[in-house]
DNA sequence: ATATTTATATACCGATTGGTATTTATATAC
DNA sequence: GTATATAAATACCAATCGGTATATAAATAT
């Protein structure tokens, strides 16, 4: 059984629709949503206005299916590392791997969902709260994970699983900053390392 | 001995510069340089164009000289705070006012230095690379004055006075974010709080 | 071959961007 | 008074912003 091509009438498009969006989440992730024009996504993907519009609809849209594109490619380790056996794993690997990412030469440096429209004008203010809510998700998402961790046994008592996940993300969301300013992977591993010394890890229990 | 009115002579300005600055240094803060058009200026200052320009110069010149001003007054806590007697009082003053300021409802939240050109299109490449050495110039104060503890002994021996720094840079950036995002200084407090733990105090000298 | 469908390319749109040339108004110096 | 110096106000500039109307090219269905 052979993949079926779909075979549809019409003038066949000349582009890669998700090659194009690739190229498109690199444009927003280096320079954010304003800093991004329409003029620079034509220019690189090699077509014109009328294409980008009827592929993707407007700037907005595009960028919220490049964003979709991050969460579910670049950044689909946040979903991951929650499925790590221990609360203090799931931390170490969100850590690590947030060090590991965010000064990956491959791709541009920091996080799109901190830093693609934190300030911002008011034209755009759609765009600046849908990144709150998403930043806002993954830190929940954490928290989520260590309220179980609190019940299974593997955080210490007293521990706040909300106040540890939003510590998770103000040192993501710190990190992607140094990231952008230049900071090196082994400095930011290093702050990893040592913001996981504190780990409220359960006394009675190993860590395995 | 009355203070001396300087009388030039031409036509009086009629606006106050340094009221006119802290409204430009507002909406810098808010919006970012490039969501800060300079229409919103003139609007906001109910000056015209001509005037802006001929008092401040161009866009950047205006964002450098409310850039100075910002240093100089909300965020000189930063300069003050390296002056603690130890390296624990440092730490704590740095991010419970960090806390305290990053939230305040008075102006804009968040860090006008960490958030006004993080992701931005290349016509502001200059502005960028000026936070840019700003982060790392009140990161590096810290790091000296840790340098400074150590030699004195308020360090323990095997503290890392660059990359102590750099957590506390980093944890203020994150909360930055957080704050732009919604957080509430409680919630800010308690990271602080949190991080504050585990600094390595030298193990034989008293905190005071 | 023709109709239909979809994508392409060119050209254009009004609005806004940062920035200025020009004129007019208001002060002081003489 | 007149000259000079400075600021304000109006109007304007080219360039870019995001977005689209229109016409043409290339595919399939019949």
């Amino acid at each position: 059984m052979t993949t079926e091509v779909k075979k549809s009438r019409g003038r066949p498009r000349v582009f890669d629709m998700d090659e194009a969006l690739d190229q498109a989440l690199f444009i927003f992730w280096e320079k954010g949503y304003e800093g991004a024009s329409v003029a620079e996504f034509t220019e690189t993907l090699g077509i014109n206005k009328p294409s980008l519009y009827a592929a993707f609809g407007n700037k907005e849209a595009l960028f919220q299916k490049a964003l979709a594109k991050y969460t579910a490619g670049p950044a689909a380790f946040v979903q991951a590392v929650v499925r790590e056996p221990t609360a203090f794993k799931v931390a170490q690997a969100f850590l690590y791997q947030a060090a590991t990412f965010l000064t990956d030469a491959t791709h541009p440096k920091g996080c799109m969902i901190v830093q693609a429209a934190l300030s911002i004008g008011d034209h755009a203010g759609t765009v600046k709260q849908l990144l709150i809510q998403y930043r806002a998700g993954y830190e929940q998402l954490l928290a989520t994970r260590f309220e179980q961790a609190l019940i299974a046994g593997d955080l210490a008592e007293d521990a706040n699983p909300q106040l540890l996940a939003k510590l998770l993300a103000t040192l993501h969301q710190g990190m992607s900053v140094q990231a952008t300013s230049g900071a090196t992977r082994e400095e930011l591993l290093a702050l990893a390392d040592f913001a996981l010394k504190q780990w409220p890890t359960a006394t009675l229990k190993a860590t395995a």
